[in-house]
DNA sequence: AACTATTCCAACCGCAACAAA
DNA sequence: ATTTGTTGCGGTTGGAATAGT
């Protein structure tokens, strides 16, 4: 496909980026835009292909990106999202601002391999809820979603934005358990095996009705969970309307969480801001 | 302190879909 | 209609960081 032209092959960079390579795609970015990824290296002076320049871009250096371990809510969005959508992580990503189909896949591959050692025959039965059936899983939870008169989750729409906002930490956290107290966490200091929520927030009590799923519930020390769990999901699925979150107000709450790997370098986020809409995402996390 | 094992994340690869020629 | 080039996605890998012994 990519030929190059006059049969010269140019030996690619590869591996990490430096801060050099960084800054001249930013300032690149920053002139020109990000339409044409496969101009990028030359315009640029960067010795990497296009693919490589426009995954650094989207995966890290975008200004709108939010850095930082996932919230409960957005880990909790995710499990949800995934007993929905499945692997489909670029779906996933576009509810969650500031994150990157990348990061969320990284997050529940590492996700999968805690529950793996919660079970305790590291099968993944424990896992039924999100991996098996999933197409059935999809169609029937798209149903309880319409016959709850809810907002079925569209990708691409503003609402599920607004929805994915909006399941802000004041108005999630009423659910009185706890990830951690329904996976194996019952020690306070964690010191055992098993299930941590995210690594950074442990102490939030912001839940969600889903987060009695099937295989969080595995995890827990009381070994009756991981049936029980099964039912729970189901349960707590009729409970969810992506109704209730929508323009709940949430939105803000994201907005000041945002971080920027840039900080408060708003000259390089004004740069960029504005030249792109990633993923369907018009807002600058950043600018703030 | 040194070594080993594990975890996490950035980046790469291959493929499919799409657009332009 | 076909070919060629580009983009986007999901799976996988490599290696740095961290934890454990």
């Amino acid at each position: 496909m990519s030929k190059r032209p006059g049969g010269m092959k140019k030996r690619l960079k590869r591996g990490l980026w430096s801060p050099e390579e960084d800054e001249k795609l930013m300032n690149h970015i920053a002139k020109y835009g990000n339409g044409c990824w496969s101009s990028v290296p030359k315009i640029a002076g960067l010795e990497r292909c296009g693919k490589s320049c426009r995954l650094r871009w989207i995966n890290y250096l975008r200004p709108d990106l939010k850095r930082g371990a996932f919230s409960q809510e957005e880990e909790d969005l995710i499990i949800h999202l995934h007993s929905i959508l499945g692997n489909k992580w670029s779906q996933i990503a576009a509810q969650l601002p500031g994150r990157t189909d990348n990061e969320v896949k990284n997050f529940w591959n590492s996700f999968i391999k805690k529950k793996l050692r919660c079970s305790d025959d590291g099968s993944l039965s424990s896992l039924s809820g999100y991996n098996n059936n999933q197409t059935a899983d999809f169609a029937g939870y798209l149903d309880a979603d319409a016959l709850h008169g809810g907002v079925i989750p569209s990708v691409s729409s503003s609402s599920t934005l607004n929805s994915m906002a909006g399941v802000s930490p004041g108005g999630a956290a009423n659910t009185n358990a706890t990830t951690d107290e329904l996976c194996c966490n019952n020690n306070p200091s964690n010191s055992g095996s098993g299930f941590e929520s995210s690594t950074t927030q442990s102490s939030s009590n912001h839940h969600l009705p889903w987060l009695e799923l099937g295989s969080i519930s595995s995890c827990a020390e009381d070994g009756n969970a991981a049936g029980a769990g099964a039912d729970h999901y189901g349960a707590a699925l009729d409970e969810l309307k992506w109704s209730d979150y929508v323009f709940d107000g949430g939105y803000p709450q994201y907005h000041q969480q945002g971080q920027c790997i840039y900080g408060d370098s708003k000259a390089a986020a004004d740069a960029a801001a504005g030249q792109f809409d990633a993923h369907g995402l018009g807002i600058n996390w950043c600018l703030n």
